[in-house]
DNA sequence: ACAGGCATGTAAGTCGTTACATGATTAG
DNA sequence: CTAATCATGTAACGACTTACATGCCTGT
């Protein structure tokens, strides 16, 4: 259950609404992991009835903060330390590859095009973020390792997709 | 609904049990999508009843060898050409990432190294697998086409996982 | 004879998506 | 005053995981 311990580890750091989360969700940490406002809701109302979360604050227009309680925090680090990352994979974009033999070469080309198009708008913005990035304590720090990875993984992708678009090229 | 067209795609190119298609997510498609049997099995029902799959073969051991139908194909490449990738994205390793602040330096840097070796152990497959590569069918190329994106991804990880074992260095 | 791998299926429960539903505050 | 954004929640449905359950065939 890798959404809660996203969710511990977010509040760990400092307190957040189900709004704040959300947005962060859809911004930096969607790369990586997806969830919607109705997951997140839900969860943080069972993270605060195990005494894992608690609301630290309540704001206008029904807003709450929510911060990880010290069982909250134990947990996420009993969760890094004894557990193995999933090896599920899913990746949509990649398993359509397997099947591009299906379309014409012209439209397998455009979709490897769009996919290095994609990928080289997602480099550039990380591009943006890392020439932005400052800060020094410890959870910047892990997001600048993890910014590395992504723009490493990104420059491989764009490479990749522009290869690939040319070995379904006229030609070939 | 990923799986159904991965599965159509798999009995678009040859007939395959459901265990044949269980083994293939077991060996090279798991790096892209996962799918445990009982979900293989169950699927494999729904595109028989809705007429998309058909079986062709019945062997000893109960086997029963599927494959798409005219509509099955069409199904597939409709799917290719009038969708978009979902960007859903769930990479449970990089996850862990972002809060690897939450450890011990010390702690940190066996989780990155460990990562390292992980992603050289997937890369050796890889290249074992090109080396031993060869068919010029289109399945194939769209296979060697994938193959090559596993290359390029899983060079980008080690050297990525490497240096940021080193942040986690005693000296920084 | 028996171990290992082949082969298929069902059931219960959890996780995740999409749609529905409501309302407050702020900026223009 | 009104549109955009903030903000939270529930319900229905579909996807996925884990466990249970069964039995056959082949090689040693």
């Amino acid at each position: 259950m890798s959404l809660r311990h996203a969710l511990l580890g977010m509040l760990a750091e400092a307190p957040h609404s189900g709004w704040d989360l959300t947005k962060r969700f859809e911004r930096s940490l969607g790369n990586v992991w997806t969830a919607s406002h109705s997951q997140i809701y839900t969860q943080l109302g069972k993270l605060e009835a195990e005494g894992l979360a608690e609301v630290v604050a309540t704001f206008p227009r029904g807003r709450k903060d929510y911060r990880a309680t010290e069982a909250g925090r134990a947990e996420v680090v009993r969760w890094l330390r004894e557990t193995e990352p999933s090896g599920t994979q899913r990746n949509e974009a990649m398993l359509r590859v397997f099947l591009l033999w299906l379309l014409e070469p012209g439209e397998a080309r455009a979709y490897l095009e769009r996919e290095a198009a994609t990928h080289a708008e997602q480099l550039a913005f990380y591009e943006d973020l890392a020439a932005a990035w400052q800060g020094d304590d410890p959870p910047q720090r892990a997001f600048r390792v993890a910014l590395e990875a992504g723009l490493r993984i990104e420059r491989a992708y764009v490479e990749w997709a522009r290869w690939a678009a040319a070995q379904y090229d006229d030609a070939s």
